[in-house]
DNA sequence: CAATTTGTTAACGACCTGTTAAAAGCATAT
DNA sequence: ATATGCTTTTAACAGGTCGTTAACAAATTG
């Protein structure tokens, strides 16, 4: 992943050729896929620092690609491009988790600015903290696990583990990249900490079966939530 | 002059883009300017609520500033950034009336905190900040904690501390946190002092049990209020 | 079945916290 | 100036917590 690369999705030729090329010539890195279903397998994929979704699309809507993003990563910043005179309900139920949108028609110089403004704001804006794992509220700020009147008291750790699985649900997490992103580094001992952890997160999430922390052997852990 | 504005001189793009940015967002209108005679222009252009200082500036540096604007206006309050490590001395020696600084690094939430306390404090309207902390009364300005018939009196420090804890009851605050919303920066010894703070806090809130100020270990503390 | 990886539990020890008391600061009155 | 009374910081020590390590059982792989 380049240090600025956009996905964007939209299925206008004209329109998708001049902003990718735009954004090209200003430094970003662009995918552009030309409709939902691609943009989805584009991102799965690889990982971007920021989506730009066409809200008219065929087949698969911008929205909808958005819903399913977010399940992949709670993070990562999506604006949105839309027509001008759609109701702002719908788009401000979008709002959420830092998303923005822009309306049609826009400058470049317009886009870029929205573009910078989003990464900078993204880049150290504490994100957001609540996840809903199954019957479980995890709260990270919080350092709590609230499962209807149960709350588990979480330490920094414990929270700092969940939370990475948290933010990579139903995806692969090598041990290394766990490791490096919590503990810095990666050596046996630390593994072996881990695992310790792991465990303890189990017994925590054991009152909702459909949670579940499945180990690959020799490659590292995915979180399951089942339906 | 709008309800909330803001001038802020900082000499750093990225620095002064962040604060600027994010400030706007919660509500304020901020003036940015890149050095101290800009900054000196924009004062004498139109009056402002708060000044945000970087004592750091090429050319005039931040108690420069202050002093010349000093002289246009002796009551507003100036917020100075000052760099880790800096003489305490020389700050204080700058302190007028109301004065405060903040050290770098420091999140959003800390300088809006310091912020909205300087505000307040300054404002004519001075809300009254009585806070019902269970079978406690706690009046602010009055450095009063009332239970019925019983009045424990406080020191300004104490009531610092617990109106830091009452804004965020139910919330975890870091130990950093309220050390650098209250004492300015955060060292061993002032968590040590803190750590002293709690112990009596603790104490005049012992009569009712439903509160509690729980510790998380590593982490900080949290003000509980049983129902 | 042997080698390796993972799951689990318990013990250790570093570090963090609670509490009390003494020292240092600080403002006011003497 | 010096004393006084109050607040805050520093010191000292007792306890507690949690991440790591160890130890062993169980599972996975080839």
């Amino acid at each position: 992943m380049s240090e600025r690369s956009i996905l964007l999705v939209e299925d206008d030729q004209n329109l998708g050729f001049v902003v990718k090329d735009n954004l090209e010539l200003r430094g970003f890195h662009v995918d552009w896929a030309r409709n939902g279903e691609e943009g989805l397998s584009a991102y799965k994929n690889k990982p971007y620092n920021i989506c730009l979704f066409d809200v008219m699309l065929p087949q698969k809507d911008g929205f909808s690609l958005a819903t399913e993003i977010r399940g992949l990563d709670r993070q990562i910043p999506i604006l949105f491009v839309t027509a001008k005179g759609m109701q702002e309900d719908r788009i401000e139920g979008f709002k959420v988790g830092g998303d923005d949108y822009i309306t049609k028609p826009f400058s470049m110089e317009e886009l870029v600015y929205r573009i910078e403004v989003f990464l900078k704001r993204t880049s150290q804006e504490r994100q957001p903290s609540r996840y809903q794992l199954g019957k479980f509220t995890f709260d990270y700020e919080n350092l709590l696990l609230i499962k209807e009147e149960f709350k588990q008291n979480l330490t920094q750790k414990e929270a700092d583990v969940l939370k990475y699985f948290a933010d990579h649900t139903g995806q692969v997490v090598k041990r290394e990249s766990i490791l490096k992103a919590i503990w810095g580094e990666d050596d046996y001992f630390m593994g072996r900490s881990l695992d310790v952890f792991i465990s303890k997160l189990r017994s925590y999430l054991k009152p909702d079966s459909a949670i579940e922390i499945a180990n690959l052997h020799g490659v590292g852990f995915k979180l399951i939530l089942n339906p």
